[in-house]
RNA sequence: GCCGGCAUAGCUCAGAUGGUAGAGCAGCUGAUUUGUAAUCAGCAGGCCACGGGUUCGAUUCCUGUUGCCGGCUCCA
């Protein structure tokens, strides 16, 4: 039989040959390095019997198919030797994941990190077996009755949900058996560079009401080499960690008294301001207006913003001569007050109120995390009262904005999502529809790339979100834009339009950094603490080497702070390597050395903190040069 | 909130079958006046997270709480 290779050309074979004999018949090294196929567009395993004519691809572990096969094979092979040491114990999904996979499992308690080594090595027992892993088809009912009869009852449940009449494909590896679509590699000899990672509690289902059963997660690499430059490369990520990085770099802290509420040191205040400066300049620049509006906010209005029926349990609440009130959540509310206090035109419109806006908001103890998820965080809100007309560019002027602003603090790899209607919401369809048409057009006429998040659109409305990935590849929200069709006429915004008749503007919610706090971490993260020259806290440290120039060192340094300047100077007596090292390791974006020749010549020796001299300045040169620099976004 | 782990000096970390604890760095004092990633010496620094229990005696064992870390769920 003939079968046709991706590069065009073709194979006769035996009748009966398999992809392996394919690979054999090319070269022994590639039989070797097979680990599945594809053919006519669908994977299969090695074992895979063609047939005249098929279209065949051959995966090895060199591909990304081929990897996440590896990974997937991991998975069961974890499995099978959990099941092992830990009798009992029951199976139920093990997906492929990022850099690795998990599975999850039944068991009467959970596994500990000394499990973890006990199951590793089972695993490398079960790898030097080089067991065959072999594909077997059964009768839909016939698997869920075998699963029931060895008590795999998530197993049979699983397959209870492919319909009655279809065959299911089992794996078998050794005596363990288990239910999955397959490919996998032929045995598990291949499986060698893997390494437990993780425990962790994980709901039967993902719904919280439902048993938690325990995950296992893993990670596996085709090469030894690639399994140590993952495990390098997280370790690396951890000093990124922007909670490493701010012990080190005195930025801010946390304390139990009031968990997931930051005490900012001056240090990361700086940098927060500059920040804040930088969003108020755009601000300024695209047609808002900055508001302040009150934290403590009777509970009344947050019932009629419909906030109270939904999240009440998780605002904080205050009360006083008998009046209950909320902290609040979020700004929208009060700014919709600002907004009626007086009677708009249809001319008003696009009207855009902005607010450094601090929410509290009470978040599970569980979900806390460094700067990236508080319980108080300021937000750089913003609320754009429109007509219907006016969404669209609305909405295309601040996508274009909020990609702006990310390039200027660094940021290109920006993941996108449109989050449609929740199952609980208010509003109509007809709303709705409407609402995430204007969200999908505008992000298709800027042919921008973007998920679907079904059903994780906010209670009031869909929204787009801009997202950022921390040091391990974890994603936070930042940026958003919503359209909220509600809560205007829920709290009575109108204008008057050009018939003169009153009508309920439509409400966009839009953030760019999204929290300040969440931003700033993932900013000291992508930069590992060294901020551009704008945005760093301290900008250059003058340093004497003897006390005959400290005179001159407090001159210069008086000079470049009433320029605008974040500079400090360092007269302390010690050598200046020991200074230069300091100032290195604080991550100060230039040090500046003054000796003797330099004071006699009003200069400054000028070194950054990669180590690289930059040669001698006049101040003036200096200053305009550090000018430059802060223009520039540097 | 749920599952698991952790909590010792400002920071990074040692430590003991149960007998009230150490190092390095940082800090302070003194000497040294120094040319681009660590000068030397001395000093000081601790309710071993918090509460209960077992014990002659608990930082160590048991238990509760809080916080943090990793996930899960949630995230207006």
């Amino acid at each position: 039989m003939n079968i046709q290779l991706p590069d065009g050309s073709s194979r006769t074979l035996s009748e009966g040959a398999t992809a392996y004999d394919l690979a054999a018949d090319i070269g022994a090294g590639l039989a070797r390095a097979t680990i599945a196929a594809t053919v006519n567009g669908k994977m299969v395993d090695v074992s895979h019997p063609l047939n005249d004519g098929d279209n065949v691809s051959l995966i090895t572990e060199k591909s990304e198919e081929g990897l996440e096969i590896i990974r997937h094979s991991t998975s069961h092979l974890m499995a099978m030797a959990v099941q092992e040491v830990f009798p009992g114990a029951q199976v139920t999904i093990g997906p492929v994941i990022e850099d690795g996979f998990y599975y999850d499992f039944a068991y009467e308690r959970a596994f500990t990190p000394e499990d973890l080594k006990k199951i590793e090595e089972k695993m490398r027992q079960l790898c030097n077996q080089k067991l065959d892993i072999s594909r077997e088809e059964w009768d839909r009912d016939g698997a869920i009755e075998h699963f029931e009869r060895i008590g795999e009852i998530y197993k049979a449940k699983l397959i209870g949900r492919i319909p009655a009449g279809e065959t299911v494909s089992m794996y078998k590896q050794g005596d363990w058996m288990d239910l999955c679509r397959g490919p996998h590699v032929p045995n598990t000899g291949i499986l060698k560079h893997f390494k437990l990672m993780k425990v962790s509690g994980a709901y039967w289902e993902g719904n919280s009401e439902n048993e938690q059963l325990h995950r296992i997660y893993g990670t596996a690499w085709a090469s030894k080499g690639d399994l140590k430059d993952y495990l390098v490369r997280l370790e690396e990520a951890e000093k990124r960690d922007h909670r490493k990085l701010a012990k080190a770099l005195d930025l801010f802290h946390l304390q139990e008294e009031a968990p997931g509420m930051i005490f900012w040191h001056p240090k990361g205040w700086t940098i927060w301001q500059q920040v804040e400066n930088e969003i108020r300049g755009v601000m300024r620049d695209n047609g808002y207006q900055e508001i302040k509006t009150p934290s403590v906010v009777d509970r009344k209005l947050w019932e009629k913003s419909g906030h109270w029926d939904k999240f009440r349990d998780d605002m904080f609440t205050t009360s006083t001569d008998n009046r209950e009130y909320a902290i609040k959540p979020m700004n929208c509310p009060c700014h919709i007050q600002v907004f009626n206090q007086n009677l708009h035109s249809y001319r008003d419109l696009p009207l855009r109120l902005a607010e450094f806006g601090s929410c509290h908001r009470n978040e599970p103890s569980g979900t806390l995390h460094g700067l990236m998820r508080l319980r108080n965080f300021v937000q750089d809100d913003a609320h754009i009262f429109c007509t219907e007309a006016q969404i669209q560019d609305e909405v295309c002027n601040f996508i274009d904005l909020t990609y702006e602003v990310y390039k200027r603090f660094g940021f290109e790899d920006v993941i996108i999502f449109l989050s449609d209607r929740p199952e609980k919401r208010v509003g109509t369809d007809g709303q709705w529809d409407k609402a995430e048409a204007s969200l999908h057009q505008a992000l298709q006429s800027k042919n921008i790339e973007y998920g679907e998040n079904k059903g994780e659109g906010a209670f009031y409305g869909p929204k787009i979100e801009f997202s950022l990935k921390d040091c391990l590849g974890r994603v936070w929200q930042c940026g958003t834009i919503q359209v909220d069709f509600s809560m205007p006429g829920r709290l009575d915004a109108e204008y008057v339009a050009e018939d003169s008749s009153r009508q309920t503007p439509v409400m966009l919610h839009r953030a760019i950094l999204g929290s300040m706090e969440r931003f700033i971490g993932i900013l000291i993260e992508h930069h590992e603490g060294k901020f551009p020259f704008w945005l760093a806290p301290v900008q250059a440290v003058v340093c004497n080497i003897t006390d005959s120039q400290a005179e001159y060192v407090a001159e210069v340094t008086q000079k470049m702070v009433k320029a605008g300047f974040r500079v400090d100077m360092d007269l302390r007596n010690e050598k200046v390597g020991y200074k230069v090292r300091a100032h290195t390791l604080e991550r100060v974006p230039f040090i500046l050395v003054a000796g003797d020749r330099e004071r006699d010549e009003k200069n400054l020796s000028v070194r950054d903190r990669s180590g690289q001299n930059l040669g001698t300045f006049s101040l003036d040169d200096w200053i305009s040069e550090m000018q430059k620099m802060q223009l520039n976004h540097d």
